[in-house]
DNA sequence: ATTGGCACTCGAGATTACCGAGTGCCAGGG
DNA sequence: CCCTGGCACTCGGTAATCTCGAGTGCCAAT
């Protein structure tokens, strides 16, 4: 259905309008690669690859732009993955190494990657579902709330006030905290749910609403909304390669934690590099956006997910390549901490 | 040199071009506002107020707009605080008082400045120097690395990795953890230096190296690390009300920590509303925008400032209300948790 | 299947013309 | 002395028109 040459021709416009962002024509197709055929050849090749919707033209006499299937078609067939440079690499280890602490971390990782791919960049945090609990701290504040700490095995550390349904004294606290911290410690969090389910019974029957009250902040608040933290940098790239008219569409998109949510919820296997193109995002207002996603973690679990957000005329094999191994790193660098 | 008159011109012409973001005629401004003179009269009391520097022509044959100096003359001494009201008031108090924990609080924040103003919302996380510790956690990661952990009495949770120059024991730990807690329980944050300089003369000679690692992270990282935190938001916002070249430069402003940093420390009075029109911005890129900032904390102590950023040509009034109304919700809410 | 030739299309950019809001200035009137 | 109506002038923005050339589709020839 389609020889060689027609890919390459694919190809190459692809390239060619990637770069220069005008619809490319087959003259001048013809001088910049070296295909050894006459522009004539080129155009009817061009009018297949028109009819099979690979290609289109946004007026009758201009040249051909890829459609959202061309690009898949270039994504899934035509392009690998363009491996980092040295120097990129070496950059990417300095710069995520001195980070302090998990925010740090994540700030610097949207960074870097906003930088690289001259894109916007989307990192989630990471999930805490698979550390484990290495201490649990609880501190009275006012009367009626207590601070609860978790501090995890990876080193990292999440707080929450709980409201109180009834007073409890400190010696109550003391006791709670020391039952939490039997029952808990060493544990991974995803199992916390079970380990912890009759603990209530366990404690002097008038402290039991409140620590229900602690162990539901404990596990619904604490583990499921970190997941939800999605952080997003790089906007000033949309202003550069210009969004037509979207960039208020996508600016506002962005700033909608349930539509980065989305985003990334979207994204197939988690452990692949994942790419969709234009309206393959089902999100309102990006149908001009392509995003390329992975999975990152510790060693083998896919902890949380990142990506990069351009234009459908994006440098795919390039952003492919910064993701993943952006992704890779931050995986290092959490799996050292 | 300008009588009441001529203000009342110069304020009609700024709030005409505020709304409409068009220069105003002498003709237009007669109509809209009922000044009982003619077209011809306005138009010599323009005359002076662009002599005088006020207002300017873009073109020889159009209307005015104002410039720097006109918008200072009017927040200085033509317009007030717009107060919100009194649904505006209400939604702010529901919206952040539905907030969990620090993090919330601040996000929250900014995403209702920016909602309040549609412009761009700038909040620094509140400094910790004010707050006293309610406990100090160190838990060992991995051999070598530390966790510290600061819980405040304000029920903040801070935390770093500390990297330790030497070995250390358990029980060695458990002592500068309770040699710490001892010195600094109750005690505030600021003078947390004084209190705990002579703190390494009580550990034990072969650990003193790791107490002052732990030390120095407590003292510099921690505290003064969490004042250099600014988050903004409302990027969308600079998208519609076009910042007519500049937002590729803003938007990579904004994404500068240093730059947010200058941008709320150049403000002077931290406890005034303040206003700084156009280039009275020393930042690079801003020359076109306006900020409107206020101190906040809990009480009467300003813990750090937030912010909003929109063009020169602003609703002041307004915006002005929503910073202080803001300012003092979130006092109130950091002042209660 | 490929190629050169050719007539045709049509958007982008330049050129021109026009319109009207707005100005400055001046002479007359309260 | 300040205000006003009148008047000639300016000039940016919009619309209308023109030109140019890259690009196309088709066809006959190789």
């Amino acid at each position: 259905m389609l020889d060689d040459r027609k890919l390459a021709v694919l190809r190459a416009i692809i390239e060619d309008y990637v770069s220069t962002t005008e619809p490319v024509g087959s003259k001048s197709l013809v001088d910049r690669h070296n295909l050894d055929v006459s522009p004539a050849t080129i155009r009817n090749d061009m009018a297949v690859l028109e009819e099979q919707g690979y290609i289109a033209q946004p007026h009758t006499s201009a040249g051909r732009i890829p459609t959202d299937k061309g690009y898949r078609l270039f994504v899934d067939r035509l392009s690998g993955v363009k491996p980092l440079s040295g120097a990129e690499r070496r950059a990417i280890e300095t710069f995520l190494a001195g980070a302090y602490d998990l925010d740090d971390v994540v700030t610097r990782t949207v960074r870097l990657l906003a930088q690289l791919t001259r894109q916007v960049a989307v990192v989630q945090y990471p999930s805490l579902r698979t550390s484990s609990v290495r201490h649990i701290e609880l501190v009275p504040i006012v009367t009626g709330r207590l601070l609860l700490v978790l501090i995890t095995d990876t080193g990292r550390v999440e707080q929450r006030t709980v409201e109180l349904p009834a007073n409890i004294d400190d010696d109550s606290i003391a006791h709670l905290r020391a039952v939490l911290n039997a029952s808990l410690d060493g544990r991974q969090i995803s199992e916390a749910a079970a380990v912890v389910a009759d603990l209530p019974a366990r404690i002097a029957p008038a402290d039991r609403p409140s620590a229900v009250a602690v162990l539901s902040v404990l596990l619904e608040s604490l583990v499921e909304r970190h997941e939800e933290k999605i952080v997003f940098g790089g906007a000033a790239n949309l202003a550069a390669r210009d969004f037509s008219k979207g960039l208020r569409d996508v600016l506002e998109a962005l700033e909608e934690q349930v539509v980065l949510m989305r985003l990334l919820g979207e994204t197939g296997d988690p452990a692949q590099l994942t790419v969709r193109i234009g309206a393959e995002n089902l999100v309102e207002g990006l149908h001009d956006a392509s995003v390329v996603s992975a999975g990152y973690g510790a060693g083998e679990q896919v902890l949380a997910k990142l990506a990069v957000l351009g234009p459908t005329r994006m440098d795919y094999p390039g952003t492919m390549g910064a993701v993943r191994a952006v992704a890779r790193y931050v995986g290092q660098i959490l799996a050292e901490s």
